[in-house]
Order: structure tokens, then C-alpha cells, then sequence
DNA sequence: CTGAAAGCGCTTACAG
DNA sequence: CTGAAAGCGCTTACAG
């Protein structure tokens, strides 16, 4: 009566076994589905882990096995709407392969991230799907990477930690595309609201039109100065403007930006949330948008087609990133080293995937080989809320 | 050179302790942190532990311990705005307290709910916070929470168990403060989208004003109708429409329901992708809002300010009723069935929570007892998309 | 097909 | 403070 049940209630194989008057191992053949067994033993102790309510104890099972069937994703928040996308996608993905995750969330902060990622290493996750928050991380995550641990880069590179594999979107010809856009409209004064506008300096001096190793923010930053410079135009560095990750922030940068360049004709927004407050801003501001000013804001939410003027967005494929991310880890975990989620990702709706640096088979450790680069692509959604250049400038091509 | 390391590569405590030259019970102390350790084997412990990159196996410590300090979340759908929200909040609150969790989605599908459910009970979660589908989700968790496994029912309640504690939002009583709201700027023709027309017949027979144990569609129905009903106006089932929840199908939803009932003034929208359906239809429609229709949406999501007129809406606490549920399940992972997480979710900002049915202290067992009744308000935020009823029919009320 | 035994990596009484 | 031994719940060679 005290040792028939343990602490949580559920008995243990030894109690099944005992009851079906059989050896532990029988019973453990049957109630996990390996090795050989009679139908007679099978119906046996099949009856008596019904009678008893036999759980199976997953953590026994992981410790003699090695792997967890758990993924760790580690986003910055899933209160965000892209990451929530972004993460229902990679959900959707590991678990049609039987794989659970563990969610953690760090709002940018590294000693949470290093947190999340100690915890989820000693609960021995199978593999991770991480938005690393800078090159800090690389840090954090080599010593997992080197133990051999299957790491996916979701949404940001990590230059440092090329044994990674990583999915991103092309976000330097996106925004190339975006702020094209509006020159071509003929506008001249295009200012860009940015969380890497401090990093304007050395991106500046970036290799025309590349970002492939920059986080989103800077990527889409060096395409929207590598299409003035197709416009041949000079950036102004009081048009880049930097706004806090928050959309009432992004608001009042977007209103003084606008209120100390009254000659600015077209406003391009880096991601979803400073898009929100700029067009706050601007249906705040007077100005009439597009007659007045263009607006092009980034990821293509649902309000985007709500509001007035239509938004005209850079869409970028979240889920798919997201199922990218997912089917690459998998294949990992499956593979054993030897993944190729590119041809996976071809597979998917929209966006075709470029993959490069795969590893040519024969080397002894894949630690030593570079991890996949999957780039998906997003793209210029032409709606509503840009229009031509006010004023007497004609378009110029 | 080939037993000194595991596959994973991670050394075991035996090999720190042959490392360091002490008993594998001394390592296990020093690295675990319990019981006595003199400073000399400390030191050599964690020396050796650093020098073979020693980490800790969170399993077989949960093994023993019988803990695993992760909980399961399932919800409908992580990309869906609301759970985002809420999952957030329900992983801070639990993060805080050390706790890592598991998520699943279900798309409301039964067999998802359950795979999740075994899955997560496989691997040991020490609690579960999960919106329920419906009745047969009562039948589902009613094995675990007999075992004694803490269970948290977010946004949706289950009648069918009890023993379960609750957080959700006074539903009807919202409905019935956004309807009321109408009927006093003189509507009479108010429509309703909701996911539960189809019981709009059983609900009709429903005590009045109650719906305390509906799930939320339900429970705003309920509302509207009692608030139809003290302004004195019959219910018309041809204005209590069904929709699918998407916002598309809810789109032409609503543009059906305009185009078969021209005399409608006013529609409330039960949850937050109705409401945008609705908006979009509603600027589709051709009538103006809110001169000839008004419009009231449910939960405040950023867009509804950004929409023109901007919305007025019901604006339920998200982050509150995650958090709400966060604690009260952590509340019963650490007082051990005594939980009271009323008093920790009367602390939260806006909300207040009415805990009720607690159990006093005594039973010997908790498993019978009632779980804790956690509601949060609502509350009605008018803005632009409702006005006076059109027509020469005065305000009444 | 079946069982006794060893083992996954750690923790916990129990002696000393 | 320390170590030998047993044990958490299961799986895996190894004999039979």
C-alpha cells in the first residue's frame, strides 16, 4: 500500500511487470514496442498497465537514449508578432517530425539569453532554433556548436559561428527594392527609421550592396543606402533615424524627424513595429500621405491592408522562415550532419532558397564544416501609401 | 580514449570525480550544490569540472527528484495575437519562478490536444496551463488531474472539472457593457459575429445574464442577448451570425450579412480577427462608419487606433490573464494545493480578480477539492466607430 | 521469446 | 566531511 505506488502516482515498469508475473525487461519490450514479444506476454502485461494506469516515464527513456525528442527555440519574444508567426511555423515543423520545444524568450538581453540556453542544454535538447541577439551570442553558443549540438540561426546571422546553420531573408535587396521604389517615384528626401541608424558610419563603408552577414536592421540599412546611391543620391545622416524597439518610441521619432525636415517627401520603416508608429506619426502629422509623403513600412501585417492610405510593405515570408528553420534542424537530427534543407525550402510556396558553403561529404567531423546559409526572399508589396514626389521634380529613372 | 567521453561528448560525474580523485558522491555534492563539502574537494571537484566541460544532466536529476521544472502551455495558436500575449506572460510569470515551459498548439483539434497532452505527461511537466476545447477536454485531462498533475485553464473554463483552477475574463459581462453601449445611442438592429451562433438557441434558454462557465464565444453571446434584453428588443437570429475563425471568412461574413440586412445599424464583433473582417468589410460596404453603421471589435490590438474611424472596442487584459495564470500555477507547485493566486492577481495593474469557491484547508485530499476562480475584467473602450443610431428614431435608454 | 544483470547520470540515506 | 551502495525508471546486450 505504500510502495506499490510511487510519489506521483503512477507505477513504474517493475509494478507492471510484477503484476503481469513477468521479467522487467518483457514487460519493457512490450510497453515501449522494441525487441520480441510473445502475444501471450503482450497481452498480459498489456492488461495489467491498463489496470494499473502505467505511464511510460519519458526522462528514463531520454537519459538510457541520449535524445529528447525537444527542441530549443529561443526567440527574443513571441509576444512579437513576427516571432509568434516565425515560431508557430518551426513548431509546426519538428513536431511533424515528434519533436516538442522548449520556449524561452530574452528581449534582447544576453545574460537571458546565456540563461535560457544553460537551462535548455542541461535538460539536453535534441538541437536549437535561436534568434541570436549579436555577436555576443556566437560566444555563448560555440561551446554547445563544438559539442556537436545542431544549432539553426533563425532570422539573424552570426558570422562567428559559421558551424551554424542559419535562415534569414535577403533584407538588403528587399529594402534595395523598397526605398528603388521611391526614387523612381522621384523622391529625393527619403528618410529610414532604424534600429542600426548608430551604425551608419561603418556601413557606410560596407561593400556595395552586400549585408549577408548583418543583422536585419543593418542589412536592410545598407540596401536602402545602396539604392540612393543607384539614384545617386548622397544620404543625408539626418534622415537616418534611430527608434527604440517600440511603436510609441517609434512614433515620436517619426513626428520630430518630420517636424525638423519639413522637406522629407518619403519615410521607409525597418520592421513591424516602427512601421506602426510611423503611421501614427504620420496620419498625426497633417501631411497627406501619398500626395505629401510616401510611406513603405516592413512585414506585411494584417492591418497593413486596414489602414488608409494602404500600406505598401516589404513582405517577408515568416512562416516559411519559420518551416525553413524547422526542416533544417530536423534534417540535422535526422541526417546526422549531412543536411540539406535547401532543397526542402525550394519546396515552399513563395520564396525560393539559395543554399551555399554546403559541406561536400568524407570530412570525419562536421563540427569543422560550414553550417547551411538558407536566404529566403521577401518582397515589395506596391500599395496605397506611396505615390510621386510632390512638387515641380519630374521623375528620374 | 573511448570510454572517458559520452556521444554527447558531456563528461559524467563519475569522470570528474575519478578526475578529481574523490567519490562520485562528493563530486555530485560540490556540483550539485547540496549537502556538506570541505573547500579542498570543492575546489578539486570544480577544477576538474571545468577542466573536462563538465555539465549537469538536468534528466537523471529529474529522474530522482521527480520534478522537472518545466510546464506544458497549450493553446489554440501561438501565432494567433491574443495567445502570443498571453503565452508571454504566462512564461514570464513561470520563468520567474525557474520554471522553463513546453508549448503545443492545437488548431482546436482534438487529437493535437491529446497527442500534446500525452507527450507532455510522458516527459514529466510538473504543471499544464492550457485553453481548452471544449467538453471533450475535460475527459482528456480528468486522468492527469486526478494524478494530481496542477492544471490552469487559461481564457476558457471547463465545468466538467473543477478541480482545475481558472483564469478567464468576465466575457458576458463585456459583451453585454459593448452592447448596452449601442442600444443606448439608440441601435435596435444590432448584429453580432460570433463562433457560437449556432447555440444561440441554447443560450437563449440560459439563466440571465450568466455564462460564467461558456467558453468565451458563448459567454459574449450571452452578453449581448442580456443586453438586448434590457433594452427590450428581441434577439433576431438573422443578426447573430456565424463565422469561421479567419479573418477572410469573417470578411464576407459580415459583407453577406450587410448586404441580406440593410436595416442593421450597429455590429459587435466576439473576438480580435472578427473585428478585422468586420473592418474591412464595413470600409467596403460603402456605408459610412460611424454616421450610417458603428462598429464595436473585441480585444484592443494595436491597429485599432491606427484604422480610421479608429475603433472602439473591448479591450480584454491579455498579459494579465497570463500572468494571472502563470502565478496561480506556480502558486500550486510550491504551497502544494493551498494555492491562492487571487491575492497575487489583485496585485496586477489594471484588472481586478474575484477568487471564489476556495478550498479551506483541512481536506486530506486536494484532488477533490474546487480550483480557484480566477476572473479578470474587461472593460469597453469607446472611440470612433460608434455613434448615435441614423434615422429620425430618438436615443432611448 | 524471455530473464538476470548491468547501466544511463545523478542523488540519497547510511555508516564512518 | 566522505564514500560505498542502493535506487530513480527504463533499455540493452547477453545467455538461454
Amino acid at each position: 500500500m505504500h510502495n506499490s505506488q510511487r510519489r506521483d502516482g503512477s507505477p513504474s515498469i517493475v509494478e507492471v511487470a510484477r503484476a503481469a508475473g513477468v521479467s522487467t525487461a518483457t514487460a519493457g519490450r512490450v510497453l515501449g514496442g522494441y525487441g520480441q514479444t510473445s502475444p501471450a506476454s503482450r497481452t498480459k502485461v498489456e492488461e495489467a498497465a491498463q489496470r494499473l494506469g502505467y505511464r511510460p516515464n519519458g526522462l528514463a527513456r531520454s537519459l538510457i537514449h541520449g535524445s529528447t525528442e525537444t527542441v530549443g527555440v529561443i526567440v527574443t519574444d513571441i509576444g512579437n508578432s513576427f516571432f509568434a508567426s516565425a515560431v508557430r511555423a518551426v513548431t509546426d515543423a519538428v513536431r511533424a517530425a515528434g519533436y516538442e520545444i522548449l520556449l524561452a524568450n530574452t528581449d534582447s538581453d544576453p545574460a537571458a539569453e546565456q540563461r535560457a540556453l544553460k537551462v535548455m542544454w542541461e535538460k539536453r535538447v535534441d538541437g536549437l532554433v535561436i534568434a541570436p541577439q549579436g555577436p555576443g551570442s556566437a560566444e555563448r553558443l560555440r561551446a554547445m556548436a563544438e559539442a556537436g549540438l545542431p544549432i539553426v540561426l533563425l532570422d539573424r546571422p552570426l558570422a562567428a559561428l559559421p558551424q551554424a546553420d542559419q535562415v534569414t531573408i535577403n533584407n538588403t535587396a528587399c529594402a534595395r527594392s523598397a526605398v528603388g521604389h521611391l526614387t523612381r517615384l522621384g523622391h529625393r528626401r527619403i528618410a529610414v527609421v532604424s534600429e542600426a541608424a548608430q551604425e551608419l558610419e561603418r556601413l557606410l563603408d560596407a561593400p556595395a550592396g552586400e549585408g549577408g552577414d548583418e543583422p536585419p536592421s543593418a542589412a536592410r540599412l545598407v540596401g536602402y543606402l545602396a539604392a540612393l546611391r543607384r539614384a545617386g543620391l548622397d544620404p543625408d545622416p539626418a534622415l537616418v533615424v534611430h527608434s527604440p524597439y517600440d511603436r510609441h518610441a517609434a512614433e515620436r521619432t517619426v513626428r520630430r524627424l518630420l517636424r525638423r525636415n519639413p522637406d522629407v517627401t518619403a519615410v521607409f520603416c525597418t520592421d513591424n513595429v516602427l512601421s506602426s508608429g510611423a503611421v501614427a506619426a504620420l496620419q498625426d502629422s497633417g501631411k497627406s500621405c501619398p500626395e505629401e509623403i510616401s510611406l513603405v513600412g516592413f512585414d506585411d501585417q494584417d492591418w497593413t491592408t486596414l489602414v488608409r492610405p494602404r500600406l505598401t510593405v516589404v513582405r517577408q515570408p515568416r512562416r516559411e522562415l519559420g518551416t525553413a528553420a524547422g526542416r533544417q534542424l530536423i534534417a540535422r537530427l535526422t541526417d546526422r550532419g549531412q543536411a540539406r534543407a535547401g532543397a526542402d525550402a525550394a519546396e515552399l510556396p513563395g520564396p525560393g532558397a539559395e543554399g551555399t558553403g554546403a559541406p561536400e561529404g568524407g570530412r570525419p567531423e562536421p563540427e569543422t564544416a560550414t553550417g547551411e546559409r538558407i536566404v529566403l526572399k521577401g518582397r515589395l508589396v506596391t500599395r496605397d501609401s506611396t505615390g510621386p514626389a510632390p512638387g515641380p521634380r519630374p521623375a528620374s529613372g
